[in-house]
RNA sequence: GGGCGCGUAGCUCAGUGGGAGAGCGCUCGCCUCACACGCGAGAGGUCGCUGGUUCGAACCCAGCCGCGCCCACCA
């Protein structure tokens, strides 16, 4: 190694992220590391598909923890010689996007309305071209090793080849069709959303009875409502089939009031008669219930709110008044022809646009919808027989319970980003065409066609993410070598609104699953408990945990942090990850600057080596197996501990006084262990650990690309890990005793060994000369006699002394009181009770040598 | 209304049938030639409550009390 670099390696007492992640990354892109050969089967590759940001999106805090996951996962198997893809791309997030562009037209003093469709389309791609790339730079600041040659969109042109594909597939299955519908009507975005974009919320309405007269009689039915402007759509009053009050009533008419329109009272068993007066007024046109209600009874559907949230013409003499403003004079006009019963505060839950935050408008609108059962059952199946399994386990009834009572989807939504239905309308001669491609004119009369207004729901676009970005419907190669992906990490809100429908799209369209795996993981919340979200202000930026702390420290505490339950965001676990960067950097220092120059190799001279390189082994072993089980916290943990404490703590000061003097069998097992750790670690700090590695004189290629270590089974040693178990025991018992006795730190203690000789580090590391001569025996810590010496405070002895005998006490009664248990002696099993034995053993040894 | 999850050290969280753990914080002692973003030693929990099962329960079962999330058409 050049001198300088030494030199430099010397001279930083601590680790920068700062000035090595920029460098290391770029590094990495120039060994086009990322880019993998679509070559081979599925199953000897991995790939993994992002789930696509929005390309109006900045990189959050679930962003950031999803791509941690990912990228250990992915460098893991990269590392194994597989190829591995991580296929990145961007979603066109319709109503996210629109709105963006909207903003920036109405501060130009314009809008989408004044551009046209055509223009306002333009512009849109124009945004996109300018600031759509920000979050994936975002994503290279988090060290995600993802195929950034092949960036997707879910507008770019093969993608949009695939969703018109799809659309008409499913049209001409039957699925697709066209209808006029009780839809969620967002006047926020104005536009059809589906029922998973809706939120319920609780709300104080105020609930108005209402007396509607019966026809004919003195008889008035009351009925109850928070959205008294909706009456003017009513056309029915419903009572229950059981209710015996209003039996005689059934197929008499009510008078509408205001409107004077004659409704008939039917009877439907969906009304509850213990609900105020149990007569419910009937809205076809602007109540989910009454919709289905009226569909069922054969109803009129009279719309009185418009798309825009104005009383319709319908409306009469409230047409042109905003829905709020028609309440009050509705209500105002009731109260004056004295039918306004009663009116009190109630509290109840309203949906609400998860999009706009607007409130919903139920509302009848012609829109497109998919029927959803066909596709439904083989992606049941799949889940059922874990062809694709779901951790943690207990998703995977969410999901077939949803799947099992699934409905139709609602696609179509009135924007003007996004995928334009493919369908075209000849209207002179009433012919619909639906096709990939836009057909020249009228098959039937020759007539100019004209395409469908609305666009598709991007989650339909979405649906098709897995085998949409590598290629399909062509027959590439990369969805050859990559389909099926091998998993999936997603937030659990999206499970239904985008994994289910992968799943169904992949099985239908890809002729398999679109991923083996899926993991649900867990939310970051604030640190407070709230969640993160921007408009509380309650938000964590990665991107400022980056520039504080480092990618390295944010991906470790992400992972340690995750769970399969919610976790508060932790600043110290974060910390935890920068501390155990800068441990990992000087730890290498102290190896890198002392070694003889020998090569990598375990070549175990003491017990303390075969100690080191067998735990070395036991941690591979369970740091590999936690990250295939998803267990990241875990592993995380793992390999910190073993890092940081019996790396650091124990084996390093163990063999300092070796390593000084560049012994060469300690520098050989040294640079093994140190290559091996860093290994380990790099799919969970990918910079730090490529940085020291080089340095690392083994070094001939890049971490990044470095093999992932297999466990060596012959390096286990189970009897050399007892034996320095044991002696680290016994220093820490040393240890503890100088300290309750209040011995002078630097000071070397007299004392003598009895029976077997401690290992020669316990009295180095504690601080005791075991050769000593003269003086008498104090006190014994375990096999050990310290000897009296000035430094030794004889009081403090005797009450350590005495404190040891009363632990002992206790102990030997507990295991006393345990063995005098027939019981427990009779029933649990032989080897608990042998131990059990074995430590009244050893108390009573122990005690009678104090006594 | 149904479902799911959670209540363990001051804080954030692991542990899911055989003597209560981690990180941070706190106390005491150390600038020991890799790291003071460090080293060593400690203090600190009747594991939400009440019953039950078991030789043995933080862990299994039942009920209760709190907290959170998801789904659901009660006006």
């Amino acid at each position: 190694m050049a001198d300088e670099r030494l030199k430099a390696l010397e001279e930083k007492t601590r680790y920068e992220s700062g000035e090595v992640e920029a460098r290391v990354f770029a590094e990495w892109m120039k060994g086009g590391y990322f880019h993998p050969k679509a070559e081979g089967d599925p199953a000897d590759n991995f790939s993994v598909a992002i789930p696509p940001p929005n390309v109006t999106g900045a990189l959050h805090m679930g962003h950031a923890l999803n791509g941690s996951m990912q990228d250990a996962l992915v460098r893991m198997n990269r590392m194994r010689g597989r190829n591995a893809l991580w296929t990145l791309g961007t979603d066109h997030a319709g109503i996210a996007t629109q709105a963006v562009v909207e903003k920036m037209l109405a501060k130009e003093g314009t809008s989408r309305q004044e551009l046209g469709r055509e223009a306002f389309v333009e512009r849109v791609w124009a945004w996109k071209e300018e600031y759509g790339s920000r979050i994936v730079e975002q994503y290279k600041r988090l060290g995600a090793s993802l195929d950034y040659e092949n960036e997707r969109f879910t507008l770019d042109q093969g993608y949009v080849r695939a969703v018109y594909r799809v659309f008409k597939q499913l049209y001409d299955k039957g699925y697709i069709y066209r209808d006029n519908y009780m839809v969620n009507w967002d006047p926020g975005s104005q536009s059809a959303i589906s029922d998973l974009e809706v939120e319920n919320r609780e709300v104080e309405d105020t609930l108005y009875s209402i007396d509607y007269p019966v026809e004919g009689s003195d008889r008035v039915l009351t009925v109850a409502t928070v959205r008294p402007e909706t009456m003017l759509a009513d056309t029915a009053v419903a009572v229950n089939p059981d209710d015996e009050r209003y039996a005689g009533l059934i197929g008499e008419h009510c008078i509408l009031p205001l409107v004077g329109r004659r409704i008939p009272v039917i009877a439907d068993a969906h009304v509850d008669p213990e609900f105020g007066t149990g007569a419910l007024k009937i809205t076809p046109g602007h109540d989910p219930n009454d919709f289905e209600i009226g569909r069922r009874h054969g109803l009129e559907e009279i719309g009185v709110i418009a798309p825009d949230g104005r009383m319709s013409e319908a409306a009469g003499e409230f047409a042109g008044l905003a829905a709020a403003e028609a309440q009050e004079a509705v209500v105002a006009a009731l109260r004056e022809q004295g039918r306004l019963r009663a009116e009190e505060p109630y509290v109840h839950s309203v949906p609400f646009s998860e999009r706009s935050g607007a409130r919903i408008e139920p509302l009848i609108s012609l829109q497109w919808f998919c029927r959803m059962d066909e596709l439904a059952a083989p992606a049941i199946e799949v889940v059922e027989r874990d062809e694709v399994r779901i951790t943690p386990p207990r998703w995977k009834r969410v999901y077939l319970d949803w799947m099992r009572e699934i409905r139709p989807w609602c696609v179509s939504r009135q924007l003007w980003w996004g995928h334009r239905i493919p369908v075209w309308y000849c209207d002179p001669c009433e012919e619909t065409y639906v096709a990939e491609q836009a057909p020249e004119r009228c098959g039937a009369c020759g007539g100019e066609l004209r395409q469908e207004e609305d666009v598709l729901d991007p989650w339909f676009s979405s649906a098709l993410w897995p085998f949409a970005t590598l290629g399909w419907p062509e027959q590439t190669p990369e969805l050859r070598a990559f389909y099926p992906t091998s998993f999936l990490t997603t937030a659990r809100e999206i499970l239904f609104l985008w994994v289910a429908r992968m799943i169904m799209t992949g099985l239908e369209f890809a002729g398999d699953v679109p991923f083996r795996d899926v993991y649900v993981h867990s939310v970051i919340q604030a640190r407070d408990g709230r969640r993160m979200s921007k408009s509380l202000g309650t938000g964590v930026d990665p991107l400022e945990e980056i520039d504080a702390h480092g990618a390295d420290a944010l991906r470790f505490g992400l992972l340690a942090m995750s769970s399969t339950q919610d976790v508060r965001f932790s600043d110290a676990k974060v910390q935890q990850g920068a501390d155990l960067a800068n441990k990992l950097w000087n730890a290498s220092r102290l190896i890198l600057l002392n070694v003889a120059d020998v090569e990598a190799a375990p070549r175990p001279r003491t017990v303390e080596d075969r100690w080191l390189l067998s735990r070395l082994e036991a941690t591979i072993a369970s740091v590999t197996a936690r990250l295939e089980e998803y267990d990241f916290a875990h592993a995380a943990a793992e390999a910190y501990a073993f890092f940081w404490s019996e790396l650091c703590d124990w084996y390093l000061e163990i063999v300092k006084p070796r390593l000084y003097e560049s012994e060469e069998e300690v520098s050989a097992t040294l640079l093994w262990a140190l290559e091996r750790v860093l290994a380990l670690l790099h799919p969970l700090m990918p910079f730090v650990s490529e940085e020291i590695w080089s340095y690392h004189p083994s070094r001939r290629g890049h971490l990044v690309v470095h093999p992932f270590p297999e466990v060596e089974e012959s390096l286990r040693d189970p009897a050399a890990e007892e034996e320095v178990r044991a002696g680290i025991e016994l220093t820490r018992r040393l240890r503890a005793w100088r300290d309750l006795v209040e011995a002078p730190a630097a000071t070397v203690l007299p004392a003598r060994a009895e029976g077997v000789e401690p290992r020669e580090f316990v009295g180095r590391l504690a601080r005791f000369e075991f050769e000593a001569d003269g003086g008498d025996p104090v006190a014994s810590v375990g096999p050990v006699k310290v000897l009296a010496s000035a430094e030794i405070d004889a009081e403090a002895v005797a009450a350590r002394l005495e404190a040891r005998r009363g632990e002992l006490r206790s102990e030997v009664k507990r295991a006393e009181g345990k063995l005098g248990n027939e019981k427990f002696v009779a029933r649990a099993p032989a080897e608990v009770v042998e131990e059990e034995r074995r430590k009244l053993e050893r108390y009573r040894m122990e005690l009678a040598e104090l006594a």
